[in-house]
Parts: C-alpha cells; sequence; structure tokens
DNA sequence: GAAAATAATATGTCTGCACATAATATTCCT
DNA sequence: AGGAATATTATGTGCAGACATATTATTTTC
C-alpha cells in the first residue's frame, strides 16, 4: 500500500495532492473513515503536524470532515464549492482582452422605493443616490446598472466625480464593507432593454447585490446583463 | 498601538480575526505593507508561526499578497470571493423545509446532439444515456434537468435504477470527477416550460454543467430552474 | 441496569528551532 | 560606472514535543 510518493518532497502540499487523488479516485471512498495522522505520517515519513495541514486543507474545501476522536472521513456529498469570484467589470471585459467603457446615465437625489427601502432596512424617508450606468464591452453594451447608495452611510460619495470612474469602482476603493447577499435570477430585460440594446422580453441574467457596513446598508445595486452572457466558473 | 487583545487565546483564528478587522476597518489601508510577522508575533505575544498561519489563511481568501522579501501588503481590489457551494438538489429543497420529489421523465438511449457533442468532444457516434427529469419542491416543480451521460466513461449508469435515485445523486456517489465547468445564463423557458408548467417564453434562470474524468466527459447537464427562483450566496 | 466517573484516542494548536527560498540591498571588482 | 558576487531580509515550511479539547469507550458506583 505505498508506492505513492517516489522521492517526492515532503511538502503539506504535496501531501494533500496525493490525499486529494485517493479521494478523487475513490481509494478512500465516501463516507469512510481515513488513516489518523500518526499512520499517515509514518507513511509519507514526515511529522504528524504536515500530516495536519494538508488535511484541514482539505476539510477547510469541504472534502473532508474531521472530528476529534471520531477521525477524519471522506464528505459524503462533498458539498462542492465553485469559487466564484466577483471582478470589478472593467477587469472582467479587459480579461477577455475587450475595450471597457462606461457611460454613466443618470444621477439623482431620491428617496429610496419602496422594495429597495425595505431589502436595505430603511424607512424611506432616507436621502439616497441614485445612480444608472452603462458598461460596455468593444463598444457594444455588457451590462446595466441601476445603484442606490445611502448617503448617510457613505456621505462622502456625494462629492466623488462619478463621470469617468464607476460607482462600484469608487466604492470598492473607498468603502470597505463587513457583509453583503448575492441573488442570481433570470428576468425579462424590461427597463434596462433600451440602454442594452435588447428587447425588452428578452430573457437577461441579472444580478442583485446588497452591501452592509454592520448595521448599516451601504448599496443596493440591480445588475442587468446583455442576454448572451454567460458567467461561467470552473468547478 | 496595543490593547487590541484583553485577555484572548492566541490562536491562530483569533489572530486571523483582528486582522482582518484591521483591513475592514482600514486600519491597515489597500495597498500598505502591514508589519512583519516578527513583529506581529511579538504584538500578540506568540510565536512567529502562528501569526504566519493566521496571515496565510488571509492571503489564501484574497485579503493578502504576500512575497518573499517584500513582505505582506494589503490586496488593492479584494477580488471578492464569493463562495456559491453546489448542494444536490435534494439537500437545497429540504434545507429550506420543503417536501422534496424527484420525477423521471424520459430515459433513452441516443446518439448525442450536434451541440452536446462538441462541448463534451465528442465524435457523435458514442451511445449515450438521455435523462429528463423533473425535481419539485412541496409538489411543485422547481428543476427540470436534461442530461447526458457518456456510457463508456461510467458504463455501470446503465444498470442504475433511475427511477427512484436522480442521475445527479447516483454519479455523486458512484462516479468521481476530476474537473468541471459550470455556466450560468438566463434563457426562455422553451422546451423546459411543460415541466415547468410556465409559458415558453418566461425567463429561466440554467445552468450548464459539464465535468470530466481527466480526458475522458463524463456528463452534460442543463437546468433550467423555476421563473420565480434565486440562488442566492454571501459575500 | 442506569448513571456517573474515568480512561483512551484523534484531532487542534502552540512553541522554538532550523533551514529553504525568493527578492532586494550592498559590496566588491574591474 | 557597471556588473557580478555576496549579504540581508521576509516569508515558507518542516520537525519534535507538549498540552488542550472533544468525543467515544470503558469502568465504577449506586
Amino acid at each position: 500500500m505505498h508506492g505513492d510518493l517516489p522521492g517526492s518532497p515532503t511538502t503539506w502540499q504535496a501531501i494533500r495532492d496525493v490525499m486529494m487523488r485517493r479521494i478523487r479516485t475513490r481509494a478512500y471512498t465516501p463516507g469512510s473513515l481515513i488513516p489518523n495522522e500518526a499512520e499517515l505520517a509514518a507513511e509519507f515519513g514526515c511529522a504528524r503536524a504536515t500530516v495536519n495541514r494538508a488535511l484541514q486543507d482539505l476539510a477547510a474545501s469541504g472534502f473532508l470532515d474531521r472530528r476529534r476522536k471520531a477521525g477524519t472521513r471522506v464528505m459524503e456529498a462533498p458539498r462542492r464549492k465553485a469559487t466564484l469570484d466577483i471582478p470589478l467589470i472593467r477587469n472582467e471585459v479587459e480579461a477577455r482582452g475587450q475595450d471597457y467603457e462606461y457611460r454613466p446615465l443618470l444621477r439623482e437625489i431620491a428617496p429610496p422605493p419602496g422594495p429597495v427601502a425595505a431589502r436595505l432596512h430603511l424607512s424611506g424617508g432616507e436621502t439616497m443616490l441614485h445612480v444608472q450606468s452603462l458598461h460596455l464591452a468593444d463598444g457594444a453594451p455588457h451590462m446595466f446598472e441601476d445603484r442606490w447608495i445611502v448617503v448617510d452611510t457613505v456621505p462622502a460619495i456625494t462629492g466623488a466625480d462619478l463621470t469617468r470612474l464607476s460607482p462600484n469602482e469608487w466604492l470598492v476603493r473607498e468603502s470597505p464593507y463587513t457583509h453583503g447577499t448575492m441573488e442570481f435570477q433570470a428576468v425579462a430585460a424590461g427597463a434596462a432593454a433600451g440602454p442594452l440594446a435588447c428587447a425588452p422580453t428578452d430573457p437577461v441574467l441579472s444580478i442583485l447585490r446588497i452591501t452592509w457596513m454592520h448595521e448599516a446598508a451601504i448599496t443596493h445595486v440591480q445588475e442587468y446583463f446583455t442576454p448572451a452572457f454567460r458567467m461561467g466558473l470552473e468547478l
């Protein structure tokens, strides 16, 4: 039951990779106990701490379930975690080798509409900055953004020059957030049809994002992507 | 510059949390260098290895950028990684406290249509198992699934009883995969309208998933969620 | 026989030390 | 001055040992 590591260096990453392969190839079957740290350390010829580091990494990624005394077992249904990174639109577009352009469409101070106020836990009487803008890739509409920003939480936003920098880029730089939520859904383009240059009934991918600084809401953005857009990720 | 840890235990997680707070509150500003490991270890009154473990974790999460000799700096634009976990539909439905039901609609052996063959790098002459099924939550249609399985890669699938177990659950249990891709898009319900009990023109969220065992394709699934469905995640 | 105390076990983590590695700064030579 | 060799520095990682902690198994007690 040896022969897995010819002359390999015993780094914790190497051990993690070997263990990962054993899980994927079902040398260790889902739900089963794997050898304990001491045994693996003996097998790999390294210290227990090294094995520990490797197994912790796999547990953090959701492939192993570890409990003291109970031992380490392979997750039954590997809670597949896809790490979806949310780049700035600019970076996303430029990463594809396309030209990025940002075009502000609207900027006004207004009270929030009911649904927005509700989701941000606001009374509705607050002063908010309402911004609509279009992001283009190689000159073609790529994403239309409808954003509400809570001025009380981010007072500096009123003085920001949003004619060249998108509000998202400004917020990322200037305003940290403690947590947030995101929702994907498919909707008819509706009011976004104009900016996106598509039919109002075309299905478009929409992302609703809300961020918070502790209990204070920062912003509420609804993004509408062009109909052809697909958001891809690796497993 | 002290007073951050009153009588706290110096575990690497505690240190990570303190550092995370400093990053979020901009005590350490984006792009700036943070104190080196030895200095932090002195501040927290612990060993350098403990600080190292904490900083490694933050670097893995994308908040810090570490380079030998150059030191550790706060990431400019924290490449926000949302961890989207992809549960089995059954678990997802049951987690919401709803009743889950699976209903097989079609099962046939057939050659793959052009687009499917192309995405799976097949010639088109292969034997494939084609399965369509509906997943229900509290009796209402929740997701319609159109799946093609490469029989050569997973021969055992032909003998599987897919009348009660969904092909996804069977594959998760019986067939490991090395990698895969996933794509979100908004489409008109079209042929999925019947099973989902909606209009063919209704926009629905669709996920295309393809998994591989090394170079051999395993399966190609197109999932169509009910129009009201929103896929939510935390930031 | 059931409940409580005790032991055993596997993981969790810290420490102090050593050496490796990458990147930068400095010195030295021509 | 220019370039090569060398030193310095911060992180990366390993090791052995120790103790902490959670959980299960066993034994004792009533």
